[in-house]
DNA sequence: GTCGCGGCTGAACGCGTGTTTAGTGTTGAA
DNA sequence: TTCAACACTAAACACGCGTTCAGCCGCGAC
């Protein structure tokens, strides 16, 4: 059952599809199926022909994306490093309504949006791992919640700054990245580079507490600190 | 007409104001006025009886939880400090709605998320500065960029980190924060601590870059680096 | 008393939603 | 030509929404 690549890019119903990708990422996934039906030039019923229902158009939106996603990904692997993922998707400028729809869906806890940051951890724990065998990045005590931190952290950061500051046209979210990228790489680079602390107390105490937590004894005790 | 000290926080109207604002926590500004109604116990009619519309229920919800951080960070200055605002009002367990209140603010750009981040970056670059004095903290290039940067990335990977994976029970949003805080401290005391990079060469190149960036002749050169 | 008044409600209104239905025009095969 | 399948639409349906309206109840003032 898999429509993939059964049915081509063109026609009316992938024009509907690019009509409501477009659309959700301007306004929403609450983008009402009218509203759609109009941008893509028919009548509202024809979308629920085509579609069945509102819900499977928006699966048929997520499945399309991601597709783009990793074809966009498979294209650009090398240039993709870093986590600068989301940076080569933007420099595509015709490609700017997919961007917004990623980032609809994490706002919203969409599918796309979930695995769009699986995918993103998974690459970047592979890119980690090799800089800090080229000896470019230092090594973590624990190298996936390293990761996890870096991409909920930029990603998280940059979700926030666009819904903080939404561009006035929609089309222009490549434009908004952009300016947060503008903004923050210094502070960004300065913090990798030369980090924030003067001292290493506080790590050292909290490697000391999770190595040798108080309460010790031998007794069996459950990881909740509520009796902290 | 502030109605903040004329009215008291009991009675009917402070009841409904209150199922609001914990339905509007578990179910996202969407939530039905109906719904509402019957969490508080009472007719859909009377709600807009007392508050005109849902809109001006909302912005009654937003001036109740914005009295209430201020008022708790009156009460919390010290333990405020370093950016752990959220733990702080997560502690007390009763106030969970309240501070989901603030996440779903926060992912639909409303008010009260709006000035929350900013409270926060004013208090962090007062207390970065106290920190920087006392030799605790770096020095940054940019102290306001790199408090930004901070305050963004904090609050937005705990948002994403929330949506991602939400509490079954939406009272549970502290223990959402908590399970964040168990699983990222590591990281980012790490990063904090010790950085990311080892070697110098990215920021170097970038402030190289910035005091000095291509094509420099004396031609009147935007800032956009579409070029690059 | 009985009046007024404010808290409060059940029922309805108008509207926008997703979806269905009946029917149109077109196109290609038999 | 005739039939069937197809893309497509106008109109309506059922429903949930925010909101309004008319009126009920209980309580203090006169």
């Amino acid at each position: 059952m898999r429509s993939a690549s059964a049915e081509p890019d063109t026609g009316t119903r992938a024009r509907i599809r690019d009509a409501a990708v477009l659309r959700f990422a301007k306004s929403g996934f609450g983008a009402s199926v009218r509203s759609i039906a109009a941008e893509a030039g028919v009548s509202p019923a024809l979308v629920i022909h085509h579609f069945g229902s509102k819900d499977e158009l928006h699966a048929a939106c997520d499945e399309h994306v991601l597709a783009w996603i990793v074809e966009t990904k498979r294209q650009n692997m090398g240039k993709a490093a870093r986590g600068q993922l989301l940076e080569v998707l933007a420099q595509a400028d015709d490609m700017a309504p997919l961007v917004g729809y990623v980032l609809r869906s994490l706002q919203a806890g969409g599918s796309v949006g979930r695995t769009f940051v699986e995918h993103m951890i998974d690459d970047a724990e592979q890119y980690t791992a090799e800089a800090v065998a080229d000896g470019i990045v230092r090594p973590s005590r624990d190298e996936r919640a390293r990761v996890r931190y870096l991409v909920y952290s930029s990603l998280g950061a940059l979700m926030l700054s666009v819904t903080m500051n939404p561009p006035e046209d929609p089309e222009d979210v490549n434009a908004a990245v952009r300016a947060f990228t503008d903004d923050l790489y210094l502070p960004m680079l300065e913090m990798f580079t030369e980090g924030f602390l003067t001292t290493r107390r506080m790590l050292d105490d909290y490697l000391l507490y999770v190595s040798d937590p108080p309460g010790t004894g031998g007794e069996a005790e459950d990881t909740d600190g509520t009796a902290a």
